[in-house]
DNA sequence: CCACTAACGGGACTGAAGTTCCGTTAAGAT
DNA sequence: ATCTTAACGGAACTTCAGTCCCGTTAGTGG
């Protein structure tokens, strides 16, 4: 799945990926980005990426081909621009910290339209949806740390899955941008902390082998829920 | 903001609802909810859906116009057809069978991808959002009186928000059908609901303005998460 | 049962999305 | 510095989604 075939290894831009190809490329990803943001990924049409990045129509057409494949290749792109992250000392402050950043990345005027129209688009291809899914799992790991810090602090039960954690911080926030409607404002992002740290205190993320928690006595959550491993 | 407006009250379908009207928008919907869960948002277009529905492809123009007027109407009616809703004796044993339910629509060949493209469509149109919108205001309204007998039988804090309880059953499963891409599995239904339990237990969907939990501190999942040991 | 007209549907038309062709530009190798 | 050819880009061409026209069918009210 990851590495280039041998069909894709003849694609354009590989075997001269310097200058002008790069050029190019950074100039459509952005066009793509602003077209995106404004239109949503329904509207996306090649042609106008194209009179944005003034690049030839046919160059666009020939290295991307569809709107879909410009998108999940804006995804890789996207990745390996990592955010810079902070560190308090406590779970709550960390996981409050990280719905912080991305309650305002869903309500940035750009930013927000984008990610609604990149999961579109992810939607629609199963390639594109790779994309996405390693964009997430690179953003996540960027703050998976500090749960396991907390872990080792002893703030959470053993076991506890750090990408869980972080996953189910945003999880509400993007249910509010895609589905519910409601609004995504600080209160929802101190929310969505909150209710991430105490779950995951209750053992609520702790993976299905993981060490039963005799000693680390955690809330009725736990106690109630046996994870069967089947 | 909701009510038809005299612009839209002149459309088609409104005048003579009775008889092919009607038929014709079942066979229509029947269509296109067929063509969204093969197909996906991206690769919808009304010629086919008329051919796929056995009408002229000039109504379906005519009725609904473009892809995203047609999916809002069909969320329209998804949300008429309302499931019915068991009920056991606990919180847990509610959010369980609700994430469950979650599970089996989100991993359904059908449903599955149906969701997946009508959240698509969603992003690109705001009337097609506003439909969405109401489709699981109505879900999730039926699901919320659940939350209140927990709290009449002091499962939970006076001032519980019912329906930011039943959405974050959901919004983790909605996060691995869209952003992540982990499994939806049992499990992962489970860990869902055990973690909206123990958020909710441990007050993190009380209302903003609610009455200070002195009294009402609820049992060992607020107060016993304390790592006393540390 | 009949008249009226809302709504349907076939077919021609149009404009723009996407493809193909081929000459031009510049990246990378020697 | 020079050569090779990968990659770009203008322009003509093709295809088909979306529109328009107008005759036909069938709800609804009298």
């Amino acid at each position: 799945m990851a590495t280039e075939g041998a069909a894709e290894a003849q694609e354009p831009g590989r075997a001269r990926p310097g200058g002008r190809t790069a050029r190019v490329r950074a100039a459509v990803l952005q066009a793509a980005g602003d077209a995106l943001a404004e239109h949503g990924f329904a509207y996306l049409d090649l042609g106008d990426i194209a009179r944005r990045a003034e690049v030839g129509r046919t160059t666009v057409y020939r290295r991307w081909g569809t709107t879909t494949a410009l998108v999940a290749d804006l995804l890789v792109d996207m990745a390996e621009q990592s955010l810079p992250r902070t560190e308090s000392g406590s779970l709550l402050g960390d996981l409050r910290a990280n719905a912080h950043l991305v309650q305002r990345t869903l309500t940035d005027p750009r930013q927000g339209p984008l990610f609604k129209a990149v999961i579109a688009a992810a939607t629609c291809d199963p390639d594109t949806a790779q994309a996405l899914h390693r964009f997430y799992r690179t953003r996540i790991a960027e703050w998976a740390p500090c749960v396991t810090r907390a872990i080792e602090r002893g703030e959470l039960p053993e076991g506890t899955d750090p990408h869980e954690v972080i996953r189910a911080v945003s999880a509400p926030l993007y249910h509010r941008l895609l589905a519910s409607g409601e609004p995504i404002d600080p209160a929802a992002a101190d929310q969505a902390a909150a209710a991430a740290a105490a779950a995951a205190r209750a053992g609520a993320y702790r993976l299905p082998h993981s060490p039963a928690p005799s000693s680390t006595a955690v809330g009725p959550a736990a106690a109630g829920h046996r994870p069967d491993g089947h």
